[in-house]
DNA sequence: CTCCAGGGTTTGC
DNA sequence: GCAAACCATGGA
């Protein structure tokens, strides 16, 4: 099926600003997952996009996923960026803030502390592979991210095979937690964001960062700014340590993955 | 081999 | 409240 966007969309952008481990190029075309739910899309033009599923999943499941419902465009024209900014949402243009499914991103950003984003790609696809939960697609058979449920019956020795070092009682005090109670981070969305951040903060092995991950790439709260390493970096060589980002107020979180995007194509730049 | 990675918890002051 | 030590492992 073709689709038109008109809006800023650049799925190559999108795979490498780090919110998402298991999208894949492959060839031209490039694959995103959610739940049970594959897609491969490849560009036909500037607007003009093939995907591989039909209307009503791309309604149901894709336009949400990709946050097409909001034109990120006319953020880009009605924020002022500074200098840097204005270099970093230049480089950016075409991220979108992704709306994952809040489970996988939880078990993802515990896993991410330490690591490099290689690392915690193959992670990743170690504990999908865990689950045993196969997706045979045109092109591939790829394994659906585990369910709490299914997780709580793995061993600990398969954790620790997964290369999840130190985290591994994290990853399962989670898992004891959320397959216990099926709706918990469901039931987390309707919480603002202060309290959503409490909350997930609660959870052994998240803190400051890894919950504002969760947030922004699961919840869909733009407002939230996750400061990593590279973050906290840019805060100090070029704002001189006052955090710029809040400035943006309810787009803070958008500005936040340009400039994480930028410093990642740059970074043997910022020394 | 060495260094470091999208940090968080624990401990000591 | 704050700083420092400590954490397992893969990738470069």
């Amino acid at each position: 099926m073709i689709v038109t966007l008109t809006d800023d969309f650049d799925p190559n952008k999108i795979l490498n600003s780090g919110q998402c481990f298991r999208c894949r190029q492959i060839g031209e075309m490039y694959r995103f997952m959610t739940g049970n739910h594959v897609i491969y899309i490849r560009a036909e033009s500037a607007t003009k996009y093939d995907v591989s599923c039909g209307p009503a999943e791309w309604e149901k499941i894709w336009i949400p996923y990709f946050d097409l419902g909001k034109n990120y465009r006319s953020i880009r024209h009605a924020i002022n960026p500074d200098g840097f900014m204005k270099e970093a949402v230049s480089a950016g243009k075409g991220i979108r803030i992704l709306r994952q499914d809040a489970w996988e991103t939880l078990i993802s950003f515990i896993i991410s502390q330490r690591k490099s984003i290689p690392a915690i790609r193959t992670c990743i696809e170690a504990l999908a592979r865990l689950g045993r939960e196969t997706i045979h697609t045109e092109y591939e058979t790829v394994y659906a991210f585990p369910t709490a449920s299914v997780l709580a019956d793995i061993s600990d020795r398969c954790f620790y095979d997964c290369g999840l070092g130190y985290r591994v009682p994290y990853v399962k005090n989670a898992v004891a937690t959320f397959s216990r109670n099926k709706m918990l981070l469901q039931d987390w969305a309707n919480l603002d964001d202060m309290s959503l951040l409490s909350m997930l903060k609660t959870i052994h092995g998240v803190g400051d960062k890894v919950a504002n991950c969760v947030m922004l790439f699961a919840y869909g709260r733009t407002a939230c700014v996750p400061i990593d390493t590279w973050i906290a970096r840019i805060i100090t060589e070029k704002y001189g340590g006052q955090n710029p980002f809040p400035g943006y107020g309810a787009n803070a979180g958008i500005m936040q993955q340009y400039a994480f995007y930028y410093i990642q194509q740059h970074r043997a730049e910022m020394t």
